[in-house]
DNA sequence: AACTCGTACAACCGCGCACCG
DNA sequence: ACGGTGCGCGGTTGTACGAGT
């Protein structure tokens, strides 16, 4: 039973998109709102996908979208979300409404990657340090005993979970000298030379879109810097203290990886209840702690909403202190996408 | 100048979910 | 309950560009 294509394979334009083409979609959206991809094409004439014209608008027409270098408080954010919640990058664009999730997903896989991996390097020569003891958390935090009850796995869980959040927290101190994470601060910002292809300039379409956007200050200059410098990567040599590339392999489990099996839903399963646990399948294991979830919600009659939770954690950095259990529950439902701004 | 290689980013693809009739 | 449709998401690919040789 094949899945429907979005549409006609045939006929269907591919590749960069032309200035026309921008503005004809600008112009459907315009009268028509954005919505019913389907029928743009043929109501517009596009030799396009309906799923083409989408991704067009929401990740570069759209407006009040932000281009350009990453901000350091921006970089902080997404390392620290995606710590928090893995590859959920509409998650985590919705904490930086500027920004698309293919803006993120780029940025993280081309840079903050590789920067995670130095670290991780950085972490193998120079031993104990902030990412170690995050990590002697995260094992804790993982080894917790799955007979203990839901109650007490909660706390120990809370208090794990804290730890963590100091222990990255510190990692990611700019002002802890020792913190890896100062060479990542080593800016080396080298301009590189405006991209010649349309795509990447946003200026033409920011200048069509100002004749009807009014109150929109989205950044109409960010082609000149639309290409992001390479080179706020750590330009320390990167070699390892004993000559082997790869350390992260050697190192079993990476941060980010801990990270996200600790906070991910499988390993939620799996150190959960017994109560939890009876559940057969991971789905219907999965919709049970959802169940659950929800039934406490209720209980309390207190909805603290994840977005609240990060907004608290990631935007006052001196927030340590212990979060109410419903903190913890919210936590885990990841299916709430947060709405900040 | 020509070629190769690495990087950055735009775009595509397939899947899953929600909604609706 | 079920199938069709539309949309959103995450992973992957394609390509332009700059740096190095």
């Amino acid at each position: 039973m094949g899945r429907v294509p979005c549409c006609d394979k045939v006929g269907v334009k591919k590749g960069p998109w032309t200035p026309e083409e921008d503005i004809i979609l600008v112009s459907y959206v315009q009268q028509h709102g954005p919505g019913n991809w389907r029928a743009l094409p043929t109501k517009t004439g596009l030799s396009r996908c309906s799923k083409s014209c989408r991704l067009r608008w929401t990740n570069y027409l759209r407006p009040g979208i932000k281009r350009g270098n990453f901000t350091d408080q921006e970089e902080k954010v997404i390392i620290q979300l995606q710590a928090l919640l893995g590859n959920k990058w509409a998650a985590i664009a919705s904490y930086l409404p500027e920004r698309t999730d293919n803006d993120i997903k780029n940025y993280w896989n081309t840079h903050l990657k590789k920067k995670m991996k130095k670290l991780d390097q950085l972490d193998q020569c120079h031993g104990s340090n902030d990412l170690f003891s995050l990590e002697n958390g995260l094992t804790h935090l993982s080894s917790s005993n799955s007979s203990t009850s839901r109650g007490q796995w909660e706390r120990t869980l809370q208090a794990d979970i804290n730890m963590a959040k100091k222990a990255l927290h510190n990692a990611l101190s700019h002002e802890n000298p020792t913190s890896p994470h100062n060479y990542i601060k080593q800016e080396n910002p080298q301009v590189s030379s405006t991209t010649t292809t349309y795509a990447s300039s946003t200026e033409n379409i920011a200048r069509l879109l100002q004749g009807w956007m009014g109150s929109s200050n989205s950044s109409t200059n960010n082609s000149e810097s639309s290409k992001t410098s390479s080179n706020n990567i750590a330009t320390t040599d990167s070699s390892s203290c004993d000559g082997t590339p790869n350390a992260e392999s050697k190192g079993g489990m990476g941060l980010m990886e801990a990270f996200e099996s600790l906070f991910g839903l499988e390993s939620f399963e799996s150190s959960s209840s017994d109560e939890l646990s009876q559940t057969a399948t991971p789905e219907a294991e999965t919709e049970a702690i959802k169940i659950e979830i929800k039934r406490e919600e209720n209980e309390h009659d207190v909805e603290v909403p994840l977005s609240v939770i990060l907004e608290n954690w990631l935007l006052d950095e001196n927030t340590l202190n212990i979060q109410p259990k419903n903190d913890l529950t919210t936590l885990i439902s990841f299916d709430e996408t947060p709405h900040l701004f």
